[in-house]
DNA sequence: TTGAAAGCGATACCAT
DNA sequence: ATGGTATCGCTTTCAA
């Protein structure tokens, strides 16, 4: 392949002048230089060498993207967003499953530098731990997705971008609609283990029932997925919880379930024990899978502004890289409720 | 960060000799020497810098992947088996969306280039395209999936490997599984735009119901999605194409699905119109993707052995990568038929 | 056994 | 308006 010098001989300039034109500064030039310069690289079917260029300007036109599983949809669905985001700006997205285990991430991070990586998306994981604290220390810059993290456990301030749904808010809502529809005995299902986001949504759920003095009968129950990240085990555990729901006392009349994964499962297990949803229970999930919307009933579900998250993810990122001095902030997203038909149409007045 | 000539100072040697070790080329070397660099380098915590190293020997440890589309739950499953394999030799993957557009493609392509990049995998992608043609020319190492293409529309020597499933395999097996459960009154259900990858699989459709007599009554049902490459198209397309399959005369009473997002569409579509699955129509996808096992009843499928044939990609790939010149080669492999519960269970004696 | 120096392909400063 | 050249961090050949 034709390099700049090839080109300069070619058009009978010197490399200075040909690295000018691929920088843009043909102010000065004279149009029959450029032009010549134009149609050597043509010629020779030039394409600059990025990585020479990255070596001199330290630049890599690359982003990271740390996700548990790229084959939960959830993360899917952000991938998408995040490669079309990325390409209005010119980069490209260098992917990463870890399924949550500290030597992948810290594989992935030492990776990340190797290959001149200056920003990074880690989504969906605790970021409180050393790996990350010493990769943003030693110049990273990461913004986190839906894993907003307390400033106390990151002690003082976090060297890192947190861009979240409202977690509690989400799980309020779910809960709230649940409520208006007139279920009384509420349930909360989730996998046993927590992250931040899901104890902000159990939290969001206790504040919704005590708003409505449901505190005594509000009930989380919970199981162990094999393993946490997969969307396959998140619907396989909804599935197996559906019996110990059953078991309940007394039995409940809505579920919110922590997502879309698991209150399919949850709903596939409770028809198979042939109850009806939602007239003998109610379902409500959380992030919105395309999948709620194909399982029958179509699974209501909360919904994070997923294109403006992400935007303002590239956003800051783009920001810190140019301005490493530049605070990092926490930005919290409002979601919303979608609702389709596994909420029963209950009493729908305002109540209390 | 610490480069290698503060690493040289550092243990008082030369770059050489640390470039030496970094290269595992320390045999030669006094053990002495040696654990002072290896000291040097922890207390300076010095990362060889890829950048430089890619600029030098013109190899970047990173594999393209172009995919339709990531939310598609087949590709998301065969990404996470790519990064695995990828991982497994030390290479990193590129993602790129491109919706199978023309334009999307030639851009990854061009990064592929710029970034250094030598192998790229290309997911369902018709690659008689002139931009895949130019790329190998220009010495890029492709590996096609799931889109085989003839000999003479590659008229002679396609410049990339090839590895799919039996297409035509699979037809015949999920059409033949039809067969042997009972079906009489069959129809493939597909969308409009034929890849390779369809035609081959409706060609197997009408190998199986030749082999039986049945050629007569089997019929080709289409619908043409909004997008051809998302699974939500794909469903929604299948819930449309309900209407349009009951309106046929005779009503079929077992069908073959392209994939399995269209067949579970269908299946939603069906149930919505008061038909029975399996009883009055049975349903069989092609893929296999994890949500098939969900739905209700679970669609029986025929499966890709995807671990072995993502292996095979990694394998090619890095082979002609290191030597150019190896002739590229088309892979076939044999896919597997997994019965659930959306083929009825009749006459199972074996027939003519 | 170790070191010196050329070179990979760009950029950017300083001349002219 | 254009050109010369040091430089980025590493690899590799050749010399000592």
């Amino acid at each position: 392949m034709a390099n700049i010098r090839d080109v300069a001989n070619h058009a009978e300039v010197s490399v200075s002048s040909v690295s000018n034109v691929l920088n843009n500064r043909t102010d000065q030039m004279r149009p029959e230089t450029l032009a010549r310069i134009r149609q050597a690289m043509l010629e020779l079917n030039y394409q600059p060498n990025r990585i020479a260029q990255q070596l001199k300007t330290g630049q890599t036109r690359m982003i990271g993207l740390l996700v548990p599983s790229i084959v939960n949809p959830s993360f899917a669905m952000l991938t998408r967003e995040i490669d079309r985001a990325a390409k209005a700006s010119q980069y490209r997205v260098l992917l990463g499953n870890t399924y949550r285990q500290a030597d992948e991430e810290r594989a992935f991070l030492e990776d990340m530098f190797a290959h001149g990586v200056k920003g990074v998306i880690v989504v969906a994981t605790a970021m409180d731990r050393p790996h990350f604290v010493e990769a943003a220390r030693q110049g990273l810059v990461m913004v986190n997705y839906d894993s907003l993290m307390s400033r106390d456990t990151l002690n003082g301030n976090p060297p890192f971008d947190s861009v979240s749904m409202d977690n509690v808010e989400a799980g309020r809502l779910a809960t709230e609609h649940l409520i208006q529809r007139g279920c009384r005995q509420l349930v909360f299902v989730t996998e046993s283990s927590l992250t931040i986001s899901r104890s902000h949504k159990i939290e969001g759920f206790f504040v919704a029932a005590k708003e409505h003095g449901l505190q005594q009968s509000a009930r989380v129950i919970e199981g162990t997925a094999k393993f946490a990240y997969g969307d396959a085990e998140m619907t396989e555990l909804g599935r197996a919880l559906a019996a110990k729901i059953l078991q309940a006392c007394p039995v409940p009349d809505g579920i919110v379930a922590i997502n879309d994964a698991l209150g399919i499962g949850l709903m596939a297990g409770l028809r198979d024990a042939r109850i009806r949803i939602p007239e003998d229970i109610s379902v409500i999930g959380i992030d919105n899978i395309p999948l709620a919307d194909l399982v029958q009933p179509p699974m209501s579900s909360v919904i994070p502004p997923l294109t403006e998250m992400v935007n303002m993810m590239m956003k800051r990122l783009l920001m810190r890289i140019e301005n490493p001095s530049l605070a990092p902030e926490a930005f919290l997203f409002a979601p919303k409720l979608i609702s389709r038909q596994s909420v029963i149409e209950g009493e729908k007045q305002h109540i209390r």
